[in-house]
DNA sequence: TTTAATTACGAAATCGTTTTCGTACTCTTC
DNA sequence: GAAGAGTACGAAAACGATTTCGTAATTAAA
């Protein structure tokens, strides 16, 4: 009594596989009366089609991959249950795969799921943009794709990303209004697009309110937890006058305030800080922090929306003028880290 | 040349599929020269074979499901990290998928999962002890799963969780130290076993010390988050004297912060509070939220781990007796909010 | 030299579906 | 009552792998 399959179904009901296959799939060809039957024992005998039959015989998958660099941090959650909340509704299943930032790790992901597993992924990347191979391979296998956030902007595949140069602008501006003198953005690593954008909207920003280039520091933590620390503690010893900092990424932010806390920098009087962050409890943190908020459940959204529809259209190739780039705002909420 | 297959690579070498097939198994039964030319081709022509024909053949999928009841929490998100290091480890893949604290969802999810996409199951239920038809199920169908920090104690199956009832006593022990003189209980639903565990913790700790009862306050906020809000602040409107809080769960401590910040009560001058937690920022919080920690990534390591042993036992029948548990620790943190 | 064993491969079944095609039967229609 | 249309079903191929079994050719043993 294993499993129940279409085969056994037939035999028990003395009809042929296909019949009830079709009975199944409510089909004109087969008659009410027979159809009832057929869907009767299935019921009673709790059939379920075998996923991987179908997968097989329709060469696709009904599941989608969601490739990130981490889970930990709240914006990628916040991002998964954006797309959960559209795969749920697709009747898609939905794979985790975590890079830990390592681009080789991406690539080697990427490279498994050439093999048809998932029907479409969507991609933060984690890349650096000197190996973009396996992209390609996935343009050339026709399997749809879709960036959200982190996206490689050499690759022409739709993208969900968000308003970080204007984010960057605004949140730098805001900062040299509070009279700051020397100002520090803070990094992973200058190989991130979405980083790079937010930095150059820094440096834009800088460069509008001529500010002594001296006065600029940038910072890259890199993604070494142990590593970062050390590099921002020595950034803040000995304290940059009127320090103004612009933390690309919450994580940089809260290595920074316990920095701060363990050498006694006092926030906002010393240095001030904001950053880019979904923490739901900015406002709570002591002194509350002032954010450049991403809509992170609707990147997830917008990006599963994209991908769905890139599966849809599979074959028919897209011109790359009209492949689709969707960008939303942050918001920024101003708090005490910045008052002054 | 859309997609390669062992039948186009059997072709090209003049060989059989069979052969083709056993050569990529380094089988004893083909010739190194052979065996060479296959490997050859394969990797020239990108072969990747697919993964719906072996777990039909095979009927296993490499693939587990973990199912929660949300992600966008710090908890779950390091479980899943913890969950993600071993599957990856096995060459595993991770399907995730959210319940919302739905049971019916859970149920629904659970009974999609008996059609064998998937070789095993991580739950972290959300489901009121009163309906476990759908755990039975997956008894009944052997397909192992194993429940993680919210189990089901009526329900056979291996389980990681953490000291619940003596976290739940100690934080309280601590709370009466500090001079409070009410105690409150912040559930989400009293269906819950670990949070059942960390009130009954709670209320021994109250008996122990001989704490009057009508001091003793149980609040069940639910999992609505407007509807918890106001319980939450209509509890605390008249604040009860000397107050100490015992959160069994992250949300509804950081909920009660924003309480007290809107309506002026200070902690711990006024309101004293504890809570599970593994949020990042628990130190830095104003003031410092002393916090019972789950070793949430141990979590999802050990949980993985008995999974996997249990699809690697699959078909030997585990005496009941044997059915392992695991308890880990969680620690406790104090800080500001519970100071005298 | 005959027999037995070994080597190296191929044919075909199988996993559980879907789908195309064929066909027996009934029913119209002129 | 013969031709055509429609109804209701079954046989078999196909999806892409694995695996069992059979067998020809070579080698070893008797």
């Amino acid at each position: 009594m294993e499993n129940m399959n279409i085969k056994k179904l037939a035999k028990e009901l003395n009809l042929s596989v296909s019949t009830v296959s079709k009975a199944l799939h409510d089909s004109y060809e087969i008659k009410a009366e027979t159809k009832e039957k057929v869907l009767a024992l299935a019921k009673q005998l709790n059939y379920q089609p075998n996923p991987f039959a179908i997968s097989l015989r329709r060469n696709s998958s009904k599941t989608i991959a969601v490739v990130i660099p981490e889970i930990a941090h709240n914006f990628f959650s916040l991002v998964i249950n954006g797309i959960e909340s559209i795969a749920e509704e697709l009747k898609y299943h939905v794979l985790i795969y975590i890079t830990h930032e390592i681009p080789e790790k991406e690539e080697q992901i990427i490279r498994h799921l050439l093999n048809g597993r998932v029907d479409g992924i969507l991609i933060s990347s984690s890349g650096t943009s000197n190996n973009n191979a396996h992209y390609h391979e996935l343009v050339q296998k026709g399997i749809p794709f879709v960036f959200f956030d982190r996206a490689n902007f050499e690759i022409d595949a739709p993208r969900v990303i968000t308003d970080d140069y204007q984010a960057g602008f605004q949140a730098t501006e805001h900062l040299i209004k509070t009279q700051c003198k020397h100002f520090a953005f803070l990094s992973l690593s200058n190989q991130m697009t979405a980083i790079n954008h937010r930095k150059d909207g820094f440096l834009a920003a800088l460069k509008q309110y001529q500010i002594e280039p001296s006065h600029v520091h940038i910072i890259e933590a890199g993604t070494d937890e142990t590593l970062s620390f050390q590099i921002i503690r020595d950034f803040l010893q000995p304290l940059p006058e009127s320090l103004g900092i612009f933390s690309s990424v919450e994580k940089l932010a809260i290595q920074t305030y316990h920095i701060c806390k363990e050498i006694n920098i006092l926030i906002p009087n010393q240095l001030k800080i904001i950053s880019f962050s979904n923490l739901p409890t900015a406002a709570l943190l002591n002194p509350a922090l002032s954010t450049l908020t991403q809509p992170a459940f609707s990147i997830g959204k917008e990006a599963a929306l994209l991908l769905f529809q890139s599966i849809k259209n599979k074959g028919k190739i897209q011109p790359i003028t009209t492949l689709p780039q969707i960008v939303l705002k942050s918001t920024l909420f101003i708090r005490e880290s910045t008052k002054m």
